[in-house]
DNA sequence: CGTCAATCTGAACATCATCAAGTTTCGTGG
DNA sequence: CCACGAAACTTGATGATGTTCAGATTGACG
């Protein structure tokens, strides 16, 4: 027998990394404000006041959420990228574009926990990047990554890594809300990026 | 008639509203998460279940309280906008920057009904704007505006639209996560005005 | 092998959204 | 002017929810 499908007699094993997954998965169908605590335990098969022991209610469940939605769009983004090698500007140039694709498909293709990463769950969450160590890291990265190669001017680097990733999360999010029409967003990813000036700075 | 004075007898002159506005305010003090229907009934002096002849249900409350944070988000940009007047190129470019700076503030002053506005809560309710009508139609007139007055080319106008909106919102947004300083917020504006081309077009 | 702390259960409590049935009020037509 | 029907509101109840806590169960460690 797998491992997995233990005997489940009254331990767990690592039930706070599955109450989160389950309550993750949960989440996704029905939205964090619709989240019982009681059917996150059920799924998992556990009692409700279980949860109790790892979690101090159940908006820090949802805190825990919120910061692996984060998690998995940083992830999402990163992968993307790092699917285009090379060094040279048209590199950069594309691996731009991938981030701000991988950014907005993944708002896209998970509204629900798109949103809880940007709610107020996510706030005082350990782990979560704030003002202090810069929004999202990987698109700092890819800035630096443009500078290197000549595709920006170093001098408006700083200013511009949060206005882009302002632009693209405001993209994002109003696509999500029906504000702007998702056939544009392309288009709209190839204006962002003239006015950063990927290309021309 | 003065029909805010009348005998609170049995029929409440105006209930709906008066749950709105309540829930309103309660939702600005304690988030739409933690909003409960008992209690805005119970502030306006009425029975719990007196909502349901107004509204389906909660949620159905809660997004009269989006559509309002929305039109109180338009109404203050508006407002700020308007205090600005004259044709000339510089009162287009002082509108832009106040547009920009009224969104973000009020973003950051209302930051639960600000939230609620951009929520699930608001989507299919009537009276919002959407993909159809233009997102948030101050902002569009706005940049007629500077066109109008030669401080933006129209060919790019289109797409500057939107992405004009989906920066300004992005700020807002991130800002209200801390994700970004607030104390910068002035400094990306002035930015953002740079790149969409407000006076070098 | 026995003890202990951590983990989980079971049964409770308060609160919540929601609804069916009854009561009060308002407007309207006779 | 009054009866009557519809709309507005209340009462009381139901089931689900978040949360607590005393106790049962377990694995680890001396």
């Amino acid at each position: 027998m797998a491992p997995e499908q233990v005997g489940r007699s009254y331990h767990h094993g690592d039930l706070r990394s599955a109450l989160v997954a389950a309550a993750v998965a949960r989440v996704e169908e029905v939205g964090a404000e619709h989240l019982s605590l009681r059917a996150v335990a059920a799924e998992v098969g556990v009692s409700p006041s279980a949860a109790y022991h790892h979690f101090a209610d159940k908006d820090a469940l949802l805190g825990e959420v919120a910061a692996t939605g984060l998690h998995m769009l940083v992830e999402s983004v990163s992968t993307d990228v790092a699917a285009i090698p090379g060094d040279t500007r048209e590199a950069a140039r594309l691996r731009f574009r991938a981030a701000g694709q991988a950014y907005v498909s993944f708002a896209l293709s998970h509204p629900q926990l798109f949103r809880v990463a940007f709610s107020p769950y996510c706030l005082d969450q350990p782990g979560v990047p704030t003002t202090d160590d810069g929004s999202v890291p990987v698109l700092s990265e890819l800035l630096n990554d443009l500078v290197s190669t000549g595709g920006m001017n170093a001098t408006v680097r700083d200013d511009s890594e949060d206005v882009f990733v302002a632009t693209l999360h405001g993209l994002a999010t109003l696509a999500l809300q029906g504000m702007i029409p998702a056939d544009r967003v392309p288009q709209l990813l190839t204006k962002i990026e003239q006015l950063i000036g990927v290309d021309n700075l």
